[in-house]
DNA sequence: TAATTATTTTGATTTAAGTCAAATTTACGC
DNA sequence: GCGTAAATTTGACTTAAATCAAAATAATTA
């Protein structure tokens, strides 16, 4: 039994979980690093793991061991009120790594689902502690990966910020998130409700359609339903940060 | 000349900028660490700096070297908006870590400013990546803390949350760090401006003052000026998460 | 200590977003 | 492909917070 389970680790990670042949190479956890480095985060990845459309990959309040790397798809991450009201606090594209939160007290502290069906590569966190040690650019690029989620939406809920204001930037954000995945900055589909937007930016979700369709009367961007264009980029950026827009 | 500053920081470690005798040890980098690691974080200590009401310890867009431990005083971290307009980004009290934010692109993405005379240590970040290689319950600890910083403030920024309970999760937050640090949770002095604390609410200074007033009128509180006393901590923590207040 | 400045409180009014409701569009299971 | 459920849009109305304004209090410094 011990046996079969090593054999499998063993032939899954020669096999399809490798870092060095992925495509996400260049913006996931292996970036910048040299050969020797890649190998041997091959071995830390444990497995991989299919998630499907409304599977959540991680329970508010269970026990904490791996980091999970979005291989494909999108998940969202929330945490739920006493009262049921459920608050969405971040979403997750390819690259991106879950469970950061976690590690502060071995507990996991919000739930994370699938938008859609997905795949995420499994990295048990005291293994990547023991191999950073010997790998010291690892290392440092996780802590930059850490450092990244503690700014990650800070541009996002600026107290200031009117409702326009907050979906210009949440749609910058994505854009500019999709771009440095290959995808289009301008053209894009949303894996997420209007609910889900506007809970992630404290908005009410009749709110966000209403905003979507004064940027589209505007000429800004085109909605068709998740389908979004983004038609003067440059324009929006002025919008963001500049309270004039109502 | 060069001979004269090693000399002096020698002289610093051996004596005063020593974790070993510091007051804070239980709640700082130190946190669980045993005799042998206690003496490698004092080593790392490269300064201990003091800075004085108003005065800066970091500015947004600058590069980044070290972090900072608060050793006493306050701080407030800010960014500016192009037009002028500040955002507080959070509040640091002794014990806490200033600059974790910048290690992800190696310049600080905020300021960071005195709210009374304060006094930091100084952790020059590729020392303390190479001394926690070698000390993994150092890296460990140090990994808690960037989590930590994650999930810091996500329970005041829920966006269903209206400005009393805003101000009241603020307050029970505050509560709860003064606590850990040996002070009183029920009465304490706020370091920070009303204006300061609706910017980092994302509420107008005039908002805050009247939930102030509201609390108080309430008998929850007791609000004079900036000092504050919690009166019914229990209704205190059953109000925050519970939107029935107004 | 007086004078000046900064901060806080409170009131009156406006406004942006929330709420309630209904119609429309889209997605999904059979 | 049809029927049901879910998501989105839009309208009418309400409300919480912003804004404008002025007075009161606290802090700073000359």
């Amino acid at each position: 039994m011990m046996f079969a389970t090593l054999v499998t680790k063993k032939l899954r990670s020669n096999t399809s979980a490798r870092c060095s042949t992925c495509s996400l190479r260049e913006l996931c956890l292996p970036l910048g690093l040299d050969e020797k480095a890649v190998i041997a985060l091959d071995h830390l990845i444990s497995q991989r793991h299919k998630i499907r459309h409304d599977e959540h990959l991680q329970h508010d309040g269970l026990p904490f061991h791996s980091l999970h790397v979005v291989r494909a798809g999108f998940f969202k991450t929330y945490i739920l009120h006493e009262d049921g009201r459920e608050q969405v606090t971040g979403f997750y594209m390819p690259g991106e790594v879950l469970g950061l939160d976690a590690i502060s007290a071995d507990t996991h502290t919000c739930s994370a689902v699938a938008l859609e069906d997905s795949e995420v590569c499994e990295l048990p966190f005291t293994q990547l502690e023991r191999v950073g040690r010997t790998i010291p650019p690892l290392m440092h690029h996780f802590h930059k990966i850490m450092s990244f989620e503690i700014v990650r939406d800070r541009g996002m809920l600026l107290g200031s910020m009117k409702a326009g204001e907050r979906l210009v930037a949440f749609l910058l954000n994505l854009s500019r998130r999709f771009a440095r995945r290959g995808y289009s900055p301008l053209e894009f589909n949303l894996r997420m409700t209007r609910e889900e937007i506007g809970s992630y930016l404290g908005l009410k979700l009749e709110t966000i359609s209403r905003a979507f369709s004064k940027l589209q009367a505007d000429g800004l961007i085109s909605v068709n339903n998740r389908k979004i264009c983004l038609n003067d980029i440059e324009h929006l950026r002025r919008l963001y940060g500049n309270s004039s827009y109502k």
